[in-house]
RNA sequence: GCGGAGUUAGUUUAGUCUGGUAUGACGUCAGCUUCCCAAGCUGAAGGCCGCGGGUUCAAAUCCCGCACUCCGCACCA
């Protein structure tokens, strides 16, 4: 399905729709989840957790939001986050001022140079606009870090573009009191911020929006030497280093040295064990190593993890090998102390990071998992039971005779145990397919044999089929059906 | 940010040229009926027609501005 059906779902379902809708100031590029996303959403990084930071062993924290203005000198991005952009004064077209000077006059200017050196070099090699021949107005920066004014002085912070940052400046004390040994991960799940220019396509390009990020700090001279390597060296990765994804092992990987080393390919392989398990069609992904100029100002090597949709191939995740860049400015700039001990060698670690965007990973399982079931009639949702925000419906074949109340006892019993969702409106097979769209794998029907003999009817969403149990076993049936992997 | 197309109920849609406050479908709710896969009947709720301004006796409709959505360009640590 594309995304035309998948945005009709999630704004009758209550998956996610426009911020502040009712009001006609409401900005773009910010999106609400409804129940049906939110209960998404929360599976989704609940399995993530499984597969990832306890897999590893990794330390999660939650960190604020509004950073200081010394993070963001350190890190890089108050300098190198912002684009010096130059704008037309007769057709109003924006351009990078360093890349058309660049090609206009074949002059390099670098992106953090002073906006005058910008300006003078337009001047003297007498730039015009490329569209319209027009001339330009003086050279600004365009920082897309939103900025926040503190107490009643307004002193200046910011809304972090990542959420990576609180995890570098919290790394020295999470090592000493985490007793941490390298290469420890740390994790964290939050919301980032960034003045995008264009947002668009609802959950693909936000304002305001959902980031799950690890990074992995470790001895730079031991990259080769990560023990867990055999869990994951048999798994099948999809790399792209030319035209065209390939398949192959993690080994392969490494001995063919289209991933640097053994360090990097385990945790490209969990993560594509991860992926795997939240529904998306792994045969239409990749990890696409990025070339020296697509790469972030920070990263050594980069490879993204992206998965072919409908609207184009999306990334939902950037691997980026950090090297000490992080670690290292922050020690410069704050005077702390980050090197610790490797057995009994002192070191400065490098960090792997994997920067997940969630919102996209959600919006991928959707589009992946909707199905148009023509033989039946019927949009089904085919999300992984563990994954569905209903586990299960609970039925009435009809109200009268009795059954309502049955029904009513069988939810209040599964109700605490499991996302149950109880239905008495309505035609029966008008429930079955309400269920089916929000991804329901399961439906419990109470009939009039369930009063004789204490069995209900267990219907499963993607074969149509039923089953009759007892209502006993209800609880360790669906505990089966619907546990994480 | 530039260019183009659009915005009418939860969703989808007629009406816009030719001005007289809105049509159908699906969905929702209640009742009856049937009882295992979107059946039927009856009834109901739901719209300041994206927002603001102008023209007019009168604006969903004409004009202007803005916002948002989609497409293309640019941008995307």
């Amino acid at each position: 399905m594309n995304y035309e059906n998948v945005m009709k779902l999630a704004l009758e379902r209550g998956f996610y729709f426009p911020s502040c809708e009712v009001y006609g100031d409401a900005q773009a590029g910010f999106w609400e989840y409804g129940p049906s996303g939110v209960g998404l959403k929360n599976k989704f990084l609940e399995l993530w957790r499984r597969e990832l930071v306890r897999r590893d062993g990794m330390l999660e924290i939650d960190g604020s939001q509004i950073m200081s203005k010394s993070v963001f000198e350190a890190s890089g991005h108050l300098g190198s986050f912002a684009d010096p952009i130059i704008k037309c004064t007769n057709c109003k077209s924006t351009f990078r001022a360093d890349r058309t000077i660049a090609e206009m006059a074949k002059i390099d200017i670098p992106e953090s140079a002073d906006l005058e050196d910008f300006d003078k070099a337009i001047k003297e090699n007498d730039i015009k606009c490329p569209k319209c021949k027009g001339t330009f107005e003086n050279t600004k920066k365009f920082n897309m870090m939103f900025k926040v004014g503190i107490g009643p002085e307004e002193e200046i912070a910011y809304l972090r573009p990542e959420t990576c940052q609180s995890i570098f400046v919290d790394f020295p004390r999470l090592f000493k009191i985490m007793r941490g040994k390298l290469p420890l991960g740390i994790a964290q799940v939050g919301k980032s911020f960034r003045n995008e220019i264009a947002p668009r396509q609802s959950l693909l390009r936000l304002r305001e929006f959902y980031q799950a990020e690890i990074e992995v700090f470790c001895n730079p001279a031991r990259l080769q030497e990560i023990e867990r390597f055999e869990e994951i060296q048999d798994t099948v990765i999809r790399v792209q280093t030319e035209s065209e994804p390939v398949s192959m092992t993690c080994k392969e990987a490494v001995e063919r040295k289209i991933i640097p080393n053994k360090f990097v390919a385990y945790y490209l392989g969990i993560l594509t064990e991860f992926y795997e398990k939240t529904g998306i069609d792994i045969t239409k992904s990749r990890f696409r190593k990025l070339g020296e100029k697509e790469k972030a100002f920070y990263a050594e090597v980069a490879f993204d993890f992206e998965v072919e949709t409908t609207i184009g191939w999306l990334e939902l995740v950037a691997c980026n090998y950090r090297s000490d860049y992080d670690l290292s400015s922050h020690a410069k700039k704050s005077k702390e102390k980050f090197e610790v001990m490797d057995n009994d060698e002192k070191v400065l670690p490098h960090v792997f990071e994997i920067s997940m965007g969630i919102d996209r990973s959600l919006y991928t399982i959707l589009e992946h998992s909707l199905k148009d079931d023509k033989e039946n009639e019927r949009t089904v949702l085919s999300l992984k039971p563990y994954l569905s925000p209903i586990h299960v419906g609970v039925l009435s074949l009809v109200k009268k005779d009795g059954l309502k109340e049955k029904t009513d006892e069988i939810y209040v019993k599964l109700k605490r145990k499991f996302d149950a969702f109880l239905d008495h409106s309505g035609a029966i097979g008008r429930r079955y397919r309400r269920l089916d769209e929000i991804g329901s794998p399961f439906a419990v029907t109470v009939d009039h044999q369930t009063l004789e003999d204490e069995t209900v009817t267990i219907r499963m969403r993607d074969s149509m089929e039923q089953k009759r149990v007892k209502v006993s076993e209800l609880d360790s049936i669906l505990g089966e059906y619907t546990s994480f992997p």
